[in-house]
DNA sequence: GCGACAG
DNA sequence: ATCTTGTCGC
């Protein structure tokens, strides 16, 4: 599928941030998002050795599945190096590169792109979710596991409770159960999808465990890969 | 000024 | 993110 160009690439905390003021306006906060989608891809990274480190190993994968029967439509994984040493608020540009190589190895472009992480939630609202929208141009969301920004009070423990994130005077996302008794998820909207549509779609995509089948396809496969790739392949 | 801080 | 033992519970 095809992905925007990633230059100008930041050199510096001062560019990143920058960079990510500029491409703000281009977001689309307004729409309702894919009434039934049928494909949804998820995506995450894993890394080799310390994490933090900057230019750590990594491998960044995109796992498309049918979104009725979250069976696997297509993988995809990139190896490669962070890009950007890791700091809250710019966190995207560390795994940006790698996730862009990945999308760009689908065949077909998915309905829905499901990020690791934040959307809107962030301190200049545009967290990954909202960069991998634009540079795609999809409806794209994320599903962080910690808090982050923002303020919430705890929501029920049944799956489906939820409490609104609040910052800064307004909703930026929403505190999700997604397994009764198990500790909530945090979602917010990136790109052409409404946190609504966004927090359906997350209850649809965990029938089981915790977290999403679509980041728990992407964070199986590119575990693999970090492991069948012990230099640079 | 001092902490906190997605992965 | 990753490094890790034991432990509680279905």
């Amino acid at each position: 599928m095809e992905v925007r160009d990633l230059h100008p690439w930041p050199g510096t905390t001062e560019e990143a941030t920058a960079i990510q003021d500029r491409l703000r306006p281009l977001l689309d906060l307004d729409s309702p998002g894919p009434a039934a989608p049928r494909t949804v891809a998820g995506l995450d990274v894993s890394y080799a050795g310390d994490g933090g480190d900057a230019e750590a190993r990594l491998a960044a994968a995109a796992v498309v599945l049918d979104a009725a029967t979250l069976e696997v439509v297509e993988e995809s994984v990139a190896v490669g190096t962070a890009a950007f040493p890791y700091v809250p608020g710019l966190f995207a540009f560390r795994e940006l590169p790698a996730l862009v190589e990945a999308l760009r190895a689908l065949k077909t472009a998915p309905d829905v792109l499901v990020c690791d992480g934040y959307g809107v939630a962030h301190p200049r609202r545009f967290g990954l979710a909202c960069h991998l929208g634009v540079l795609t141009d999809l409806p794209s969301f994320g599903i962080a596991k910690t808090p982050f920004v923002g303020t919430y009070e705890r929501p029920g423990e049944e799956r489906g409770s939820t409490s609104p994130l609040r910052d800064g005077g307004e909703v930026v996302g929403r505190v999700l159960r997604t397994r009764t008794g198990v500790k909530p998820v945090f979602v917010s909207a990136g790109h052409r999808i409404s946190l609504d549509a966004a927090c359906r779609l997350t209850l649809a995509l965990t029938p089981e465990y915790r977290l999403p089948e679509t980041t728990r396809r992407a964070d199986r496969l590119s575990r693999d890969a970090l492991a069948a790739a012990p230099r640079g392949t």
